[in-house]
DNA sequence: GTGCTGGATCGACGTCTGTCAAGGTAGATG
DNA sequence: CATCTACCTTGACAGACGTCGATCCAGCAC
């Protein structure tokens, strides 16, 4: 659908400030983060042996419908933040590494005013 | 209303994966940085001058009323983002850094299976 | 072909959330 | 005291979101 290259986006938080138009591609990441299931299928998926998780692995892991994993599946992947790919029966999910650093990296407090 | 100290949380999203707990303490704060508004809100504090700034600055940066300013303030200020403190007529709202951090470290790819 | 199984999509339902107007509180000034 | 300004709280409302059951599609086995 589209969502491959998006966000070569953003300096720092602590830089400078966020165009209007830089804010409203970085919430989407984030709102995809603030969902415990989300950031528990996330966290399954990143640490799972491989890279990879198979959706059935992660169905078993809440007490949710498939239709609700699918879901929440499907707003990571929207947020560039997974990538799933059919193999045979099954379909495997795999975190997409330079989503997570560019997240990482716009938090960072390099040297700014900040500095407690 | 103690959101202090909260979150010593987290290990790093690929390391292992988060217990619900976990997930449910982190997510919130990822949802609080989930809406453009906040996202704008924590940058121009974070990289103001001083490393504060006042409500009214915030107010002037957004085309929105007074109260919405305020009603995701709060939000930052609840999920242990930023503090607030009263100097006679005006509020001056600060980033936490250790809160960033934390944030940022959790996103971190170490070294764990993923490395594309 | 038929049937089965793993996943995704489609509606629909209840809840949560962003927004504002109105009213309230704290500090400064006269 | 009264009044003004800066900010917060309350209440209400529309739109967004998480969840599910029902349905649909893709691949495998027979």
């Amino acid at each position: 659908m589209s969502n491959q290259e998006q966000t070569g986006c953003c300096p720092p938080l602590a830089r400078e400030p966020l165009s209007p138009v830089q804010a409203a591609e970085l919430s989407k990441v984030f709102k995809a983060l603030g969902d415990p299931v989300r950031l528990r299928l996330a966290s399954l998926i990143a640490s799972h042996e491989g890279g990879e998780a198979c959706v059935c692995d992660l169905t078993d892991a809440f007490d949710l419908s498939g239709p609700t994993i699918s879901h929440h599946l499907k707003v990571l992947r929207e947020a560039g933040l997974i990538t799933g790919e059919r193999r045979g029966t099954w379909v495997y999910y795999r975190i997409r590494p330079d989503a997570l650093r560019r997240l990482s990296a716009v938090l960072v407090l390099d040297d700014a005013g900040v500095s407690a």
